[in-house]
Order: structure tokens, then sequence, then C-alpha cells
DNA sequence: TAACAATAGTTGCATATGCAACTATTTAAT
DNA sequence: ATTAAATAGTTGCATATGCAACTATTGTTA
């Protein structure tokens, strides 16, 4: 009894359930966000957290922080820009990069978001123990260890 | 030694990790499918998948079964219908619907895309017991249904 | 120093997506 | 039977995305 090259089978695969369960999250957080009438994307919202963890990071940095190509974080930045939800400066000592900074409307759009965060992933959590949220989290740390030899951070 | 409304760890929730691994996993699924040759990308995979589980699904259906806006399943085959992957068919006893069937040139990209998929899941697997891996898929399809009080199927 | 390479960011083009408004067809209601 | 409601699919508009080609600036090398 052994795995053949022509019999995968998808439904006891981690692969399709993750994206799947993704998708599904992406769903109702979508949702919700709008239901507290934010203006705000899942993606700028990420973009907001990183900065809130670190200001001041360039388009490169955070591009590759977010898994996005520089191309379409720059666009996204555009739009962040407009809300002024964000800032970009011209670094003087090297006139190619700029810094991306939170501006006030920014911080406080994204200490909005935190109540709406904890909503959806409480619903997640529901009825899974913490030691099962911890294991799960060591799993897909190895998974994404297993594409990038490395932990990213999001 | 509580949780209160303004400490959540996002590090320590499973939503961040979760959205995180699908995009590194989506990143290195869309450089195979390219590096195979195969003019496809992941969303029209997973509707060729769909197909070749149950042939001759309506549009509405297969937006459903994928979680996509109907909008977007549409403009999804009229790619694939101008690639030839996908047929759409009137059914006469209702005008209003379209039936998709596969053609033999999508069955035919399914099945070069077999591989390609096992590759990547292989990847993701490495150096993940199976027991925990059925394990996760368990508390996956625990959080699929939190929000959706079903288990939602790709 | 002048030519070349590397780097940061932007832009054109193509795909994917959701929402709301629309058309066409079928079903239900009066 | 005529009108109203429901359903399937399409289209306009807006966002997000990657790749490749581009500009501008800085670093390297001969």
């Amino acid at each position: 009894m052994e795995k053949t090259a022509f019999t995968i089978d998808l439904e006891n695969s981690v692969g399709p359930w993750i994206g799947k369960t993704t998708k599904i999250v992406d769903y109702y957080l979508h949702e919700a966000l709008q239901q507290h009438g934010l203006d705000l994307t899942k993606e700028q919202m990420i973009v907001l957290k990183k900065l809130h963890q670190k200001d001041g990071l360039n388009q490169n940095e955070l591009a590759r922080l977010t898994w996005r190509d520089k191309s379409s974080l720059a666009r996204l930045l555009a739009k962040m820009e407009q809300k002024e939800y964000i800032s970009r400066k011209k670094l003087p000592s090297d006139k190619r990069i700029n810094q991306v900074f939170l501006t006030a409307t920014g911080r406080e759009v994204f200490e909005t978001t935190r109540p709406v965060i904890q909503e959806i992933i409480g619903t997640m959590e529901k009825g899974i123990s913490e030691a099962d949220i911890q294991h799960m989290i060591t799993i897909l740390k190895r998974i994404q260890y297993n594409f990038t030899a490395e932990i990213a951070s999001i």
C-alpha cells in the first residue's frame, strides 16, 4: 500500500484546504471591515500593520515583507497616500529611496481595525484549543520554511 | 491572567499565519506552473478541478463551489473558453442557464497539472507527519465551519 | 573620470476579483 | 393571463496583482 504518482488525494492534503480556508476567512474579514465602516482593504490593513510595527520602511522592504511585487505595493501605497493613511518621503542621502510613514489618520484607522481583526480571529478559533492553535502555527511555519528556508513575518 | 480586548497577539493567532502561508504557497505554485509551460492560473486550475470532479455544472454552482462572485467566475470562464479548456452550452429547458463542460484540451491540461500540484504538495508537507497533516485538515475544516456552518468543497 | 552595473521606484499590459446595475428568462401571484 | 418576483448570467467600475520594460539615481570598475 503506497502512494503512487497518479493517486494524489487532494482532499487529504493540506494544500487545497489552506487556500480554501483563507478564501473564506478573507470573505468574512472583508464583510466585517465594511460593516464597521472602514474604508480599508485587507491588503491595505497589512501594510498599516507592518508600518505600525516599524515606521519608515522603504517600498522595497515593505514589498518583501508583505510578499508583494514592488509595483503592486507602489500602487497600494498610492491609494493609501490618497486617503492620507501614509506618506512617502524621499531619503536625502539616497534619492532613489522612499521612506513610508504612517500618518495620524493611518494610525487611527489601524487602531479602529484592531477589534475587527480580533472579532474575526475570535470566530476562527472558536472551539479550537489553545494547544491546537499553537500546534497549527508551528506546522504553518514549517510549510513556509519548506519553501523559503526562512520564517516570513507579516 | 486573561486576554483583554486590547492585547491580541496576532503572531500567536492562526489568522495571519494562514493568509501568509497561502500567499507563499501560491507564489511557488505560480512559479511551478510557469516552469512546466502551463498556460494556466491557479484560479483556472481550480475550475478545471471542479469540472473534472463534476462536468456540466452551471456557472452559479461553479461560483458557489469555488467561492467566487458569479461575475468573477463568468470572466474566468470567458478566458478559459478562449483557450478552449471549457465550453458553455445553454440548457434547452432553461435558457438562462449555462452548463459548463471540460473540453478534451481542458482535460489534458488538467492531467498535465496533476504532477505539478503533487510536487507543490510534496514540498509543503516535507517533514510533517501524516498525523499532523490530518490533524491540521481537521482544524481547517473547523475554522470553515465556524464561519459557514458547513464544510466547503473545492 | 567615463562607462557600466546595480538598485528603487513607476508605468503599460494582462489577469483576477467584488459590488451594483443591467438583460433575459422562468416562476409565482393575483 | 398579466403582472410581479426570482433567477442566471453579463457589464461597468474600482481594487489588487505580477511581469517586463522603463527612468532616475547610486555604486563599481577599468
